[in-house]
DNA sequence: TAATTAAATTAGAGTAGCCTAACATTTTTT
DNA sequence: AAAAAATGTTAGGCTACTCTAATTTAATTA
């Protein structure tokens, strides 16, 4: 069984390789930067990690999960994800709020309670940021959505998830009137500062450039 | 903030402490073995614990929780018992199962979720196995309550508690037909073995000291 | 290609929580 | 009251996880 430490490394190695071509591989830099560690942390746990046969990893050279690494932190996004949809959805939890506990509650073990969990849930599809919860078998849906910041002027999308997921950012989202399944229409961008003019519910609103590359989006007339 | 072995020591202390009189004070050996760690072992954390001003202690003296440290095992134990009840009602396992699972969830850090959790359940008095849960100011309800080994021959007595949490003793206990709530006729006791025969649910079955020792009761006749 | 910069590793150290073995104190028994 | 037993403490050591400082290797730039 695997301490909270090496969960959290796993975890962390899983998010950043979901964001990547699949064969790119993490460097240790990287790593420790991205779990607020010194690169020299990272170095020890990377030699029990591959010891434990989680990692692919030799000295100087980038890593990569293994298939068993892989399905370990699924497990985990798995019930980071679905603990952050009972909070929302059963305590009333706002979608800034659930992250935090999400990150204790995620290293609770027992197969039992996160099937019961998933079942007490209606068997959830996605968690309060739009994020879609990896099955029992590992199996993440990838669905291939946009990035606010690169949609085209005069269209419309619907807003699908939120990549950044902390209290500070979501409150922002939420301030300027915006939640996940909502309809973006673009009406300008400006060249300067890349920051864009949306409509919202009726409302324009203006967000910068380091905002709308936190939004994810889908083209409103695609089939699902 | 306490780590979780510094909340197992003090919510162990609690334990201890509500099922004597309470100016009596716990022994490092016996703390050591409830807590399945070595005398030396314990005599460390009570020094921090003591620094902490969480506990009463001197060299050579025996412990007793300050007010804090009893108000923070307070906390605790309500959280242990209210993660009961949510595993029991809501997520349908049964009552031996709670226990295990809640030893990890007690420790998870967050005033909202558990004020959430309390009201999601109802305020629920008492959790699976019939323990009183403490309110958030930390005070608990000692009902005075016996245990069958006491029991009168002919007496009538309703089962409101049990003493021993582990999943063997509430297996054995489901298996004689026996659960919170039902009533228990005393019908004979053996002075050899001091076994008893009891009546429940009209079935006639026989247990030994050991058993009911550990299954808590009230006179049928009186008033709660 | 040589120099420079970036990335990764190693060496050495600290804290928390556990252990065993030896020793000290208190309590109980004779 | 002395001896024996029980209880509690100290000394020293181990592992997991973290750090800083020094060093090595790889990648980039000149
Ligand atoms: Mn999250
Ligand atoms: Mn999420
Ligand atoms: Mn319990
Ligand atoms: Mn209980």
């Amino acid at each position: 069984m695997l301490s909270i430490a090496e969960e959290n490394y796993i975890k962390q190695l899983l998010s950043l390789s979901l964001d990547r071509e699949a064969k790119e591989g993490i460097g240790t830099n990287e790593l420790a930067l991205s779990l607020n560690v010194k690169p020299s942390t990272v170095n020890d746990m990377l030699k029990k990690l591959r010891q434990k046969e989680l990692i692919d990893y030799e000295k100087y050279g980038k890593i990569q999960l293994t298939a068993t690494g892989r399905k370990t932190g699924m497990d985990i996004l798995r019930k980071h994800r679905l603990w952050e949809t009972f909070l929302y959805q059963k305590l009333d939890f706002t979608w800034d709020e659930v992250h935090e506990v999400a990150e204790q509650l995620e290293h609770i073990q027992s197969n039992k309670l996160i099937e019961k969990l998933d079942k007490f849930l209606e068997f959830p599809e996605f968690d309060p940021h739009g994020d879609p919860i990896p099955t029992a078998n590992g199996e993440i849906q990838v669905l291939s959505k946009l990035v606010l910041s690169d949609a085209e002027i005069g269209k419309t999308y619907r807003m699908v998830a939120v990549k950044d997921n902390s209290a500070v950012f979501l409150n922002y989202v939420m301030e300027l009137g915006l939640g996940i399944n909502n309809t973006i229409e673009i009406i300008s961008k400006q060249d300067f500062d890349e920051s864009m003019e949306i409509k919202v519910k009726g409302e324009a609103v203006r967000v910068s450039k380091k905002f709308s590359q936190n939004i994810y989006i889908l083209s409103e007339n695609k089939k699902d």
